[in-house]
DNA sequence: AGAGATACCTGGGAGC
DNA sequence: TGCTCCCAGGTATCTC
């Protein structure tokens, strides 16, 4: 499931791959993914030279000569790789573009929750409509929890959907949401309106922790990156409290428990987290 | 306006 | 073995 770190690991993957590159040849299976994918426009990205490789939120942003970017947003299952050009296509694989190196550029995604779209980088209402419900950066600097203690103001909702809240902080999704919290000891279905400073304090240091880490163990995968092995490196990364209910905290033994906020299954630490 | 629910989608696991 | 059921989750959109 990408999450911010994950789809940090595919543009740092991808990045030297498609640099200085450009595109050829776009193929679409037809099967919609969740926004309309953007075929009669797509000759406007071929044949320009690709200058760049971003990230914004859980967007990756391949940046044109032009100014236009070509933007994927990986979804639950959505999977950029580069392949050589004779590997068959798979069940799933949705997109397909030839880069000048003879590779290919590839999009696989079995649930379809992924996207693809045109901006146009020039133009600055256009960008700002595309991001518009796009927050914070939770590795910039301006991250703080004077931001996030401002942003959770007049709100009553639990922390953890609080986290999740994209207009908020960008790519923290379920697992880093829940492992985030544990780390900082702060119970997930707290109120963000009974948050003490200290608490917000500790959060902030504990999600980019968290994601700096995640960020670590996948990109140690990065020197031989094909789309098969991207996700490799995160089965380095042992969860503290994701997916472990029932099962006792690796800090102080108590049985780790699970509830469910905002329809997303939520774990931690009744003992740890207060 | 905030907050919760719903829809989208398929693979994989549980249970029978 | 093979069937059905349920769950996983990011985000837009809805309803209250």
């Amino acid at each position: 499931m990408p999450e911010l770190p994950e789809v940090e690991v595919t543009r740092m993957g991808l990045a030297p791959h498609l640099t200085g590159q450009e595109l050829s040849c776009f193929r679409f299976s037809g099967k919609p993914l969740r926004l309309p994918v953007p075929v009669t426009t797509m000759a406007d990205i071929c044949h320009i030279p690709i200058i760049a490789v971003r990230r914004r939120a859980k967007y990756i942003l391949v940046e044109l000569q032009s100014g236009k970017l070509l933007v994927f947003h990986l979804g639950m299952t959505g999977n950029l790789g580069i392949f050589a050009e004779d590997t068959p296509r798979r069940k799933h694989d949705h997109l397909e573009w030839r880069l000048s190196s003879g590779q290919l550029l590839r999009f696989h995604d079995p649930r379809r929750f992924g996207s693809v779209a045109i901006v146009d980088g020039n133009n600055s209402k256009e960008m700002e409509a595309f991001f518009k419900t796009s927050g914070m950066e939770p590795l910039s600097s301006e991250f703080t929890a004077d931001y996030l203690q401002q942003a959770a103001s007049r709100r009553s909702l639990a922390i953890k959907p609080f986290l999740m809240t994209s207009q908020i902080v960008v790519g923290i999704g379920n697992i880093y949401a829940n492992e985030s919290l544990f780390d900082a000891q702060i119970r997930p279905d707290k109120s963000v309106a009974k948050l003490q400073k200290k608490e917000w304090q500790r959060l902030v240091p504990s999600i980019q922790k968290i994601l700096r880490h995640a960020i670590d163990c996948g990109g140690s995968t990065i020197s031989d990156f094909r789309s098969a092995s991207q996700r490799s490196g995160y089965f380095q990364i042992s969860f503290q409290v994701y997916g472990r209910a029932g099962q006792p905290c690796k800090v102080c033994a108590t049985k780790l428990r699970k509830i469910t906020l905002g329809g997303r299954s939520t774990f931690f630490c009744p003992a740890c987290q207060r």
